[in-house]
DNA sequence: CATGAATGAGGATTCATTCAT
DNA sequence: TATGAATGAATCCTCATTCAT
């Protein structure tokens, strides 16, 4: 309605947001009821339904929240790629494997039946990306909009096969050099720039139990003579 | 209570178990209610609760079926391994991998909220195999129940970390060695059956969409030429 | 139907009854289902239909065992009052105080929904001790059995209206008179009849928790000392 | 939670009170669901949960109210009594009469498993009563509250065993004897407290059947004759 | 916009009763 | 007769959603 939204507007709707993800991240296996979700964020129920149609509506905005957290992780690596074909990689490489890898977003989405989703690259900065890519002459695209598109669909369709066990995780790299080769570049090149490894990405992580932060820094083995002592 | 189960109580049991696992694996997504089980048992509402005392009790029952499926696929491969520790290296190797790859026990456990459970094997079993290799004299154990029991604890605390994302599938390499070494062998020995490849297991699928069980038979990626073609 | 009672069949019916009465003794607050009576009579649920028609039903059967239980007590007292009218006057005020002290009887009622019944003489009984006293020429009655049947109704409204407070215990021995006076009696004889004290009767009790039990024994006022001691 | 109680909710609240209630008295005999307290209010079934968490709350509330009815009733008696030692005695009495005689609470309690509840004397109205004893110099206490406390868990096991039958009503002048000794009155004060007899208290009754509310005015024993006249 | 009372459909569970064997 | 599996209505309770204030 409003093209200008209050700050108290914003504040209302993301304390219902991180009363939502908080409640899903804290008690995972319980269900989690609008009732729980207004009462967290010290509102009155009815209020909730002035921000979010239902209440599924809330847990894809979570995860929207959670994208965009990914997204920012990235950014700074993503601004270090020059080349526009080698960025459009390891953004696709990124996105897969954070489908595939982050904890908190199969957490959520399973938690809240969003298992079907999958992060995705901002359209946006998809179609943006591709359009540098035509503009510097490495990519060659009839329809910008319906590229971008086909791109996103093969994507999620592939993460979908994957969690579903039909295909493994090395269809990832299948996948994205036939995008790249579909954007026009050379198959030698698609191989090259599919088989660049994804520079380490520092990712914003939820708490962790402190044991496993350990772990996590150095190997990420633990001996199982540690393991058997947390056996009590 | 009874030691005779008449056959047709058997076969009413079946017909609930069956129905609840078809609908779990038909609409994972939605919430699945006793009504619903037992409409598609052609049974009555109340007649649920005459073989199970819970909503929750049939998922874990139909776990247990998985289990057994898991256990009925390995017992060729295992029958044909004669040393005793080379089985018990194999079987723990089999029980992680299907924690970690088995889709149908992935999906059913998730979707009734039994994630946290880890397919294992028999107990009864399991002791036999320890007792075995220390009549044969490979393995060194005190108490054997005591010793199967922490092997199975060790297994679901590896399961559960891998799930988590604290640790990588590696571990479950790690947690191999260490059991065996645990058992009594040499260190060089536990390594080198902790290396050797489990070798391929038929598993009893449930059927899968055309499209990719052709693919499944050969190379497991499909192009992504064809992808697209699924993607209308 | 049959006339013939087979040992087997009354041995079953005694076994339900059993159960369904200690059932109710036992836990009290909570509602008591068929399938419990029969579980703990060692029968299977559908034999509970061959002997009562409905779940109430096995209720009203135990209180009428309790009853005969109640004359059974009383039988001996009986015996020893030779004069017809004070043969009436003394069952009329056993009766009438069994409704209002039998703890058991007052349990048991409540707790199965039969509050509203009292406990009373065998209808046979009650009809020969009035013919006996017509006999002898102490009463005047033109038809025993309504007059019986009246007596009856009599009784059971004045323990009604005691239960329900609307009237004082000493309605009792107002209606004890009354009905001595209904049979022909003068009002002076039925005053003093009505008055004679009830013989001590031992009732057949339950078992009780021991501290009350030593009580009951001696002055049935336990000192407030003790009182607290069991208030820890 | 809230302080401010909308007049709306209280209105509610009262509605389902009075429903549960009037259920209560009108129908004794049979179970009470929360569906026919709700229709009985005119309202949803699930608006009950907004006010009770469970169906045995309510009745625990109505109970409730049926003991803030009964101090009511005292009131004016208890405000003319100035004496402490002597307010104490005769507020104990009232509250253990109460116990016994009130029809009411009685059917009430009984009918809705509460039967082991004793209607009891406001706590902080006792606390105080027991607090002007002390600085008039009547009581010798040490530590009020649990003095409080332990006059309370007295009262309700000595009505509990009078309930069941272990004792005679008579225990309560033991009771009320004892108490008033054990607040540091001389056995001979107690005594006379205790014997002095409680003043005649209106009771707020619910509506009787005609015939026996005239009675109640006059004596309350109806004669024989008059009973005869309502067997029809 | 915020509120929170009201709603009523939906789901888990119990249990009196029936009936084929 | 005994059995016990099957039945389905009844009941408690939850919660997404609406709406008057």
């Amino acid at each position: 309605m409003e093209v200008v939204t209050s700050d108290k507007r914003l504040a209302t709707k993301r304390a219902l947001l991180d009363a939502a993800r908080d409640l899903v991240f804290e008690r995972g296996h319980d269900r989690i009821s609008v009732q729980e979700i207004t009462k967290r964020a010290q509102l009155a129920t009815g209020t909730y339904y002035n921000y979010f149609e239902s209440k599924q509506e809330i847990f894809v905005a979570v995860a929207e929240d959670l994208e965009r957290q990914m997204a920012k992780d990235f950014e700074a690596t993503r601004a270090n790629i020059k080349d526009p074909a080698m960025r459009v990689a390891m953004t696709l490489k990124y996105y897969f494997h954070q489908a595939i890898d982050n904890q908190d977003w199969k957490d959520f989405t399973r938690c809240v039946g969003l298992s079907d989703l999958s992060p995705r690259q901002d359209a946006e900065e998809s179609l943006n990306d591709i359009e540098i890519g035509v503009k510097a002459g490495r990519f060659r695209v009839d329809d910008l909009h319906f590229t971008q598109t086909l791109i996103d669909g093969m994507a999620s369709h592939v993460n979908d096969a994957i969690r579903k066990g039909y295909i493994g995780r090395n269809a990832i790299e299948y996948a994205i050099r036939s995008i790249l080769q579909m954007l026009g570049l050379p198959e030698l090149v698609s191989k090259a720039l599919t088989q660049t490894p994804l520079p380490p990405i520092a990712a914003t992580k939820r708490p962790r139990p402190e044991y496993y932060e350990k772990r996590a820094e150095g190997s990420n083995i633990a001996s199982i003579t540690e393991y058997q002592q947390t056996l009590a």
